[in-house]
DNA sequence: AGGCCCATGTAATCTGTTACATGATTCC
DNA sequence: GGAATCATGTAACAGATTACATGGGCCT
């Protein structure tokens, strides 16, 4: 059940709409977690049933009626317990890494085009992280920040999907790079 | 259906028994993916059913019979055309994110305990994946293994185990520094 | 006129986890 | 004698994805 702690974690700091969570969870960002729209209504109605968040309804004029929910206090008291379980260990899970595990009995040329697609992807995603960690800390220096910024959480999380997706594109580009010499040179097959 | 993708790429370079299969996808390492036994016993009958592997049973004296498999040529075929589609790009879907995302709201104690855990875990990882890179280019270096050596497609995947267990620790590590500093120092909350 | 954005869902299906079951052998 | 290892599963449930539905307003 780690969805519904992922919401109450993306609540934390704003009210936010079904509609607007879904674009911090799924096109925009999800450093922290991610999810499609449906499974967001889903939760966001199990989560107010269960008390853990308050709705109310916001009218639009030109637009229709949005619902923005925020966190209540046994809803704060869950994560807190969320927070002091053990984590489970998390691994990594990529359609990618099994196409290069079979990168010695599969065409590389159709490989290297996906690694490459990758390896833009992840560039993209850096300067997406890259531009919000700088709009969080403002003028300060990263240090600064998180010795004496409000919220850094966020900061924190998005320095790991900044490491991350740096590791992505590292990862690809040297992958492309081997596979491309093993094409040129005659390796063993 | 990328189970049965991972588990054709993992019997590319060894006939296995869904035991044998099992441990290298629990507990052992899992560098490209990650299933519990009873998904790969699932699995495997219904790879088998479909042609795309092949078993045999294997009597053994003071041990069940076991079963094992290996990739037909249909089932390399599968393999082809799923290198050949895009790959879905990959998220990080961590509790531990979540928890650290949750941090300005949170017991910090709590949670730089688990990130200092996560670390520890990391770490055996770290030097497992480092072990097995070893075994895998002998007295190569990495750059003669990659270049001229047979598959290097495990060994692409397990660099990539590794950087991102690399990440974590370090992640984890800078984490709790910063949670830990700001508990001495007044930060804003 | 056609397509995109806002806003919220339902239904069917697929994937993954948890709990449980069985039975022999070897190691401490 | 008890635990761990080998070897294979079943059943129930939880979690995630895919496809589809609705309807007004804005932009070109």
């Amino acid at each position: 059940m780690a969805l519904r702690h992922a919401v109450l974690a993306a609540l934390l700091d704003e009210e936010l709409s079904g509609y607007q969570l879904a674009k911090v969870f799924d096109l925009g960002v999800a450093n922290f977690w991610h999810a499609r729209p449906q499974q967001l209504y889903a939760e966001l109605t199990r989560l107010e049933r269960d008390g853990l968040i308050t709705g109310r309804d916001v009218p639009q004029d030109a637009r229709p009626t949005k619902r923005l929910f925020r966190v209540t206090g046994s809803g704060l008291g869950e994560l807190e317990d969320f927070t002091a379980r053990a984590a489970k260990p998390s691994f990594i899970r990529d359609d990618l890494l099994i196409a290069v595990q079979a990168a010695d009995h599969v065409d590389t040329g159709a490989l290297a085009a996906r690694l490459t697609e990758r390896a833009a992807f992840a560039t993209t995603r850096i300067n997406l992280f890259d531009a919000m960690l700088r709009t969080m800390r403002g003028d300060r220096t990263e240090d600064e920040f998180l010795r004496h910024g409000a919220r850094v959480g966020p900061y924190l999380t998005c320095l790991r999907g900044l490491a991350f997706e740096r590791g992505n594109r590292d990862w690809c580009t040297r992958a492309v790079a081997v596979l491309q010499e093993r094409r040129g040179t005659g390796a063993r097959r």
